[in-house]
DNA sequence: GGTAAGTCTTGCCATATGACAGGAAATACC
DNA sequence: GGTATTTCCTGTCATATGGCAAGACTTACC
């Protein structure tokens, strides 16, 4: 059990050491493999995974019946599909893992339980969230503020363990254009 | 004191009448102008609104230094910036009205108490939070798998008012395009 | 090792949107 | 009421990206 991996994740003044502890406890070890799903649409998230190694990606269908990526996760990232995990609701995405890897999840109760029961995790939780939703106000704010070869270059940037692993037409939808135009950026960037 | 109003906004499961009765004390009527800023990118945001009557509109700056519109607040919506007023942070965005309006707002400090006192109305903010987080989700997808027609037309549908108050400029940073392109679209469709 | 399946690149042409600038129309202001 | 300001529309041309299809290349599999 590596608690600096749990240290890093649940990061916040009012959590104590013996809180970390309790909280460590409440998650379970889960290797996953290449291309299989942690969880479908339609179905209901169950838990969320803290993720040690290897890369997920959620995606959605477009009218048209295509993939399109909504993000990856990689490791330190927590992965869920937020609606139907804390408003008990059918996911509308699914998550598939794009690499093998190991997650620890942690189930919808035993959150529910740590949210009543401790304040530093309840405090946690919510800035988690908040920050969530920072960080995807940014995303769409940078869906049209940026050009796709920015948002790549971006990419390669932040996230180098993406463009490594993920084939490009994930990564194309993720940056909300087609892998042949992908492609063509590609080529250009050399 | 409009019950419904707030019956509506804080509506969950776990929030008995007496609950709302406390959560409706906590809040304090505001009158805003048009063109009044709500809050300036910069400063910490100490409360959040929501809206009775009127618009908001919440905007950042591009690297041009253009006006983005991030969102637009409407009657019966709860206006605020996520990240700061949750994380107590440095606003990054803009909230100014673009009409005269009345919103009840609350103060983060009489948040964070009922929060922590009342158990359906902390299971009503983690809900509310994820539902967000699911908005912006879907927008930043429908930024991508929709033309900007198609997303300007479900603006009318979903949003009348915002179409009918908000100017052109506004409207098209929003949807993600120049009010050129907007205009253009507008004639497209008569 | 050979076939099949999937992945990535590239060429051609179509289309949506942007940049810029001029003008019309509406609105604000003294 | 008249000037200034803002808002909106429209024309021309440029550019980013898409759709489609062919081919090269890689990977999986029996």
């Amino acid at each position: 059990m590596n608690t600096k991996f749990f240290q890093n994740i649940y990061k916040h003044p009012l959590i104590t050491p013996s809180d970390l502890n309790v909280i460590i406890k409440c998650h379970q070890k889960v290797h996953f493999k290449k291309a299989e799903f942690i969880l479908k649409i339609g179905d209901q998230a169950n838990d969320y995974y803290l993720i040690e190694n290897g890369i997920l990606r959620s995606f959605v269908y477009d009218y048209n019946g295509n993939e399109i990526t909504t993000n990856f996760h990689c490791p330190n990232d927590i992965s869920t599909e937020y609606a139907s995990l804390f408003q008990r609701q059918a996911s509308n995405e699914n998550i598939m893992a794009i690499t093998d890897g190991l997650a620890w999840k942690i189930t919808y109760d035993l959150f529910q339980k740590l949210f009543h029961q401790n304040n530093g995790f309840r405090e946690w939780g919510r800035s988690w969230l908040s920050q969530q939703l920072f960080i995807s106000t940014q995303r769409a704010i940078e869906m049209h503020t940026k050009s796709a070869k920015d948002r790549y270059i971006q990419l390669i940037q932040n996230n180098p363990q993406i463009v490594q692993n993920a084939p490009i037409k994930h990564i194309a939808t993720y940056l909300g254009i087609t892998d042949t135009s992908l492609s063509r950026i590609r080529k250009e960037i050399l």
